[in-house]
DNA sequence: TTAAAATAGTTAGCATGCTAAGTAAATGGA
DNA sequence: TCCATTTACTTAGCATGCTAACTATTTTAA
């Protein structure tokens, strides 16, 4: 039926590069909307997890639910400790693990944050149909396998 | 048609953060495969936007291409100088700018490179049809915009 | 013509992802 | 039981995006 070439062709050299610049932007965005509240992309993205994980949950958990590694998580939970919105308790069974909780402020500061996402959501979303976004999701799920398998793959070769 | 829930709720909190690892993903991989070439994600994704912008182009114009700002760019064009893959020479009507050539060496590269990125990309879009691509790309075009407008919305308020 | 504004590029320093390497605790055989 | 391995977390330092502030040049306009 289409004659004109792929349009994902024309977008970039690949796909991968306008990835990143939404990923940025939307970012920047909610940053922007949650600034009156002290808060950078990693503290809130943080927060926002840990609320869906429920309390209680290890750093390795959180880091899991958050898709990046445990030194990049501990930094901004050291953070988010000294603005005493969550606090970390030894866990009484494994000595080694930390379980990480929401203080008094900090639940207080997440329900603002929640009203203040939803609402930059919607605008990201706009004009966006729900088939549009589940297509995305699931080529992007797809796409990191892909991504994952290959890497695999050239770490092997070595 | 559908009574299943919307299936990007379930994916992430946001698409954005799915779209942030994927591409930290992708390019891993091709960082990965590229690694004997001696290049990061900043410089081979640079070599291919001059590439496909032409030599002779300014650094603005490249900095457009990759979607970055000037400093972004900055650094990554020294890091090239010094491998000796480009040379920047200062353009003779208009003595701020700077224009890019590939050396010989340059182009010997990327030559190889390209051959590498065919290849990973393959591995990457393997299983998504020309329709998915194309809709996340229609998409991701769409939040690019609706972020814009949404970091305007929010700036403009203070 | 000359002072003000805009533009190309640089430098400095922050935010956030990563890997590598270290510590302390738990686990799994010999 | 005790040493080797694994696991949870931390620290150190790199890569790459950004903004703010600077220089040098060009353009605009009074």
């Amino acid at each position: 039926m289409s004659s004109t070439p792929p349009f994902h062709e024309t977008l970039d050299l690949t796909l991968c590069g306008s990835m990143g610049r939404v990923h940025r932007l939307c970012r920047d965005a909610v940053t922007l909307a949650v600034e009156p509240l002290g808060l950078t992309q990693s503290r809130w993205t943080a927060m926002m997890h840990l609320f869906h994980l429920n309390q209680g949950c290890t750093q390795q958990e959180l880091a899991n639910s958050l898709g990046i590694e445990m030194p990049s998580l501990t930094r901004t939970i050291k953070q988010l400790e000294q603005q005493e919105i969550i606090a970390r308790k030894a866990d009484a069974e494994d000595k080694r693990s930390k379980r990480l909780y929401f203080t008094e402020q900090g639940l207080q500061l997440l329900d603002t944050l929640q009203v203040i996402i939803a609402d930059v959501k919607e605008h990201l979303y706009a004009d966006l149909t729900t088939e549009q976004l589940d297509t995305m999701a699931h080529g992007l799920i797809q796409m990191e396998q892909n991504a994952r398998q290959c890497i695999l793959h050239y770490s092997g070769d070595k």
